[in-house]
DNA sequence: TTGAAAGCGCTAACAC
DNA sequence: GTGTTAGCGCTTTCAA
């Protein structure tokens, strides 16, 4: 029977062993002033030989300080990860940690919050959180909030987000730039920054002069979303000739729509996503898409997470520049 | 100045403002037996007056068992999002809570699971994990580990998977039920499972007599993968009439490139993915694929965990059994 | 530079 | 049903 698993090594098994104070082998763990190189070369020699490591929780629980970092994040985003895998690399330079928690059909931000909460974490990074600014107002005066990738004006949260109507606008006028005059929009939904874009989209077509050929379809954050409002596309009386898309992986549905049509992209129709995603230069076309800098997104976010967290800063907004990839999904207006 | 955040409400608070003593406000918040109905009533009301929130740090320091099941995942795996929410739906039975702990470019599955190891988590469900049986045996010596999503055969471990070359098996019969005999199969490159699934198509093959014709040609996790695959097979003196894909993502690839060629899906090229994706259903054309029912793969892991953690069980394997999705990517062979 | 003692917030064992 | 006592593993005064 594997009972017996190697039974808990703790700071005064590591102290009696290298003979000194329990409070000295807590100075050399955490490299702390106050100890002579001799001391800690023992000290650290039979950790190692131990195998000790250092409780978390027992550490946290005495220095008032837990060094946590939370983060919320929908699993089923692939653009939340880039944001993940950006945290954790920002996170590399130390001091503070992240704790995970996930945003699931079963549990919203709210209760992914609240575990954060029981956490003792120092300050809560909530990436796209879908929450009323209400609630989200509410947490902030318990705990630092920085919201990442969600456009919002709530006092008391941080928020570090990408300019979501320059970014299509950026896409508005690319298109125009080509030719394009019949441009649709289709939407994201109830997802955060939907109504942004599809306001940054009115307000481009408006500044081109085009009001009066501006449309906004009803779509969503899946490529199912895509091909959905691709047959609602094919059944408008005209065309378009370009339409712009709340994100890439909608962009690579309503390309696959329009293809089984019959449609060509960019031949006949122009697409322009959202997000850069990682498979968005590998499908059907090239996607024409924006870029949101997520790495650059996760790095300002967590510096402004650990900067609350020490009461450094007031909150703020910081508002990222949006870029262009031009790729193979758009082109020449037809004509 | 929006300093003072509520400053920390503990037990003893919760004691005084309820007067009894700290004990018995402890009995209460865990719903323990032995308080009277009127002092619960008393005490749960303080807490909610207070917003107290038990400390799980010091309340799992205190009572060596931490409640805690530690996970680790991809996060920019899809496969990987569906396991997490069924754990999530799983712990929702109570008793054990999740800790999740990400692989990211710069954090591999050894690293994230020693996070856990501090985090003093009492079993771990590795989804997925590209470790190699020597560190995962050493792992298990250490804490009871649940692989999943992995095929393995390591002492110690405790193993939960899909059937990978049945489940190929399934797709190739099906495939040759319609009348396909060249049928090749792109694999997951060095993801785990592949190996499996290659050796499956092999012997599927084999058992079908059409050893001549198999061919393997190496594929990958993603889209681009597929698309390149896809540039492969075209360019093969004789066109397969069928493909069997890793996954679904890549598969997707695959249609995508084998459609920009011109060639019919599944009209002139049948296409069977791995995974049943949340967006396998929406493509270009709803993809013919092998479902791996992460919910219950989900759910069995989580009780395995639990359970080993309680020392209840030795480790075990655990095969769930392949189910093909007929969808619209595959149909007769030409001719 | 070192060590002794106190205590973080909680639970568990025991007495009442 | 209730309170008292001790202590989880660690950090932090404070004195030596």
């Amino acid at each position: 029977m594997p009972r017996g698993r190697s039974t808990k090594v703790t700071l005064v098994d590591v102290a009696r062993e290298a003979s000194c104070s329990v409070s000295l082998a807590s100075i050399v763990m955490r490299d702390a002033a106050g100890a002579s190189d001799e001391t800690r070369r023992r000290v650290k020699a039979v950790a190692g030989r131990l195998g000790y490591r250092p409780d978390k929780q027992a550490r946290s629980l005495r220095s008032t300080r837990s060094g946590l970092i939370g983060v919320t994040f929908g699993v089923h985003q692939p653009f939340h990860a880039e944001l993940v895998e950006g945290l954790y690399a920002a996170a590399e330079t130390g001091g503070h940690e992240i704790v995970l928690s996930a945003v699931v059909g079963s549990i919203d931000d709210r209760r992914a919050a609240e575990t954060l909460l029981r956490d003792r974490c120092e300050a809560l990074v909530m990436i796209g959180p879908t929450l009323g600014t209400a609630r989200l107002r509410a947490l902030a005066a318990e705990v630092p909030v920085v919201a990442v990738a969600r456009p919002l004006s709530c006092p008391g949260v941080d928020v570090v987000r990408i300019d979501d109507r320059g970014g299509i606008a950026l896409a508005v006028d690319h298109l125009v730039e080509l030719g394009h005059r019949a441009i649709v929009h289709v939407d994201g939904g109830s997802a955060p920054s939907s109504p942004e874009r599809r306001a940054g989209y009115l307000e481009a077509m408006e500044a081109q002069g085009l009001s009066d050929t501006a449309l906004v379809i009803p779509g969503g954050l899946e490529q199912a979303h895509g091909v959905r409002a691709a047959t609602e596309i094919l059944g408008l009386t005209e065309l378009p000739t370009a339409i712009t898309a709340f994100n890439d992986r909608m962009a690579s549905g309503l390309i696959q729509g329009l293809r089984l049509a019959g449609v060509e992209v960019p031949g006949r129709v122009s697409v322009v996503g959202f997000d850069n995603a990682r498979d968005s230069d590998s499908g059907l076309v090239p996607l024409t898409t924006i870029d949101q800098n997520p790495a650059l997104m996760a790095r300002l976010a967590w510096e402004r997470a650990i900067g609350r967290a020490a009461d450094r800063y007031l909150p703020n907004e910081q508002v990222l520049v949006p870029r262009l990839i031009t790729r193979g999904s758009s082109g020449p207006a037809p004509h």
